[in-house]
DNA sequence: ATATGTGCAAATCCTTTGCATAGAA
DNA sequence: TTCTATGCAAAGGATTTGCACATAT
């Protein structure tokens, strides 16, 4: 064992672009690892501001360039659970979400946790191409 | 049987308005025809080319009053399939939609065609406000 | 009168677009 | 060079807001 490993973690994200098909630059490369590092939903809001924050120099219009085609190449993913913004998500396979109605917040639901008994035919002429699961919450009475 | 419920045909839109707690006034009454008269799903618009069309006088803020105040009292349902724009749904019971991803169109899937085996436990402190399935639909390539 | 509802226009919010500049091959 | 990516500002589209006028009780 040597320490290729350690020393290639940033690497990790730079070949997984790569592997897409996405030309690594400098903000392309620190959006994947600012939403890429853990399953989680961000908006383009909120990574304008954690980008900036960490002092760095990046535009809006990059930052939307960079999610569409992260999206487009299969690295995110967005969501759309009401009508104010979209979230990205960096967990592409399938699976649902549960959305807060109180704070808007998104959390993920794994595939295996929902199981269709039964699900209508395609109309004819069309296929399936997803099935997305939205589960709303509200706070619990309290009692 | 005599003619009373023909004559009061129109007249079931304005008790049903009433009985929703809304004051019944002109625009609201043409929306609430337009809108509720069978299942479908229209954007505000739609509503507001076919309501112009018609040769009446209104505004899209008054569009967009008059669906929220539906919404709130549960005579609506407004669905959200995309970021582009709103869809506002005059079945209110639950039930779940196609989304065809090339017109963007919906169309309702009834509740029965739509069974669960299995949902995963509503997060601590929290409870289920509702299960939205959206069924994405893409035109089957030929052969 | 007094409450409410409506229309119009301006303002907002999110997202997209156009274009000149900066950077990489 | 030559192609692509970025930044900035303006444009776009949907939705909301403010306020004067109209309507209903």
């Amino acid at each position: 064992m040597h320490l290729r490993s350690a020393i290639t973690a940033p690497d990790g994200i730079e070949s997984r672009l790569r592997r897409h098909g996405i030309h690594p630059t400098t903000q392309r490369l620190r959006i994947a690892q600012l939403l890429c590092a853990v399953p989680q939903h961000l908006t383009v809001e909120q990574l304008l501001a954690t980008l900036r924050g960490e002092g760095g120099r990046i535009s809006k219009a990059t930052v939307y360039n960079t999610l569409h085609l992260f999206a487009e190449r299969g690295l995110v993913r967005p969501i759309v659970v009401d009508g104010s913004r979209a979230w990205f998500d960096s967990t592409v396979a399938p699976h649902h979400h549960f959305h807060d109605l109180e704070t808007g917040a998104l959390t993920d639901v794994p595939l295996p946790d929902v199981e269709f008994q039964r699900l209508p035919p395609a109309p004819e002429g069309m296929e399936y191409a997803g099935v997305d699961v939205v589960i709303r919450l509200r706070r619990k009475p309290a009692g």
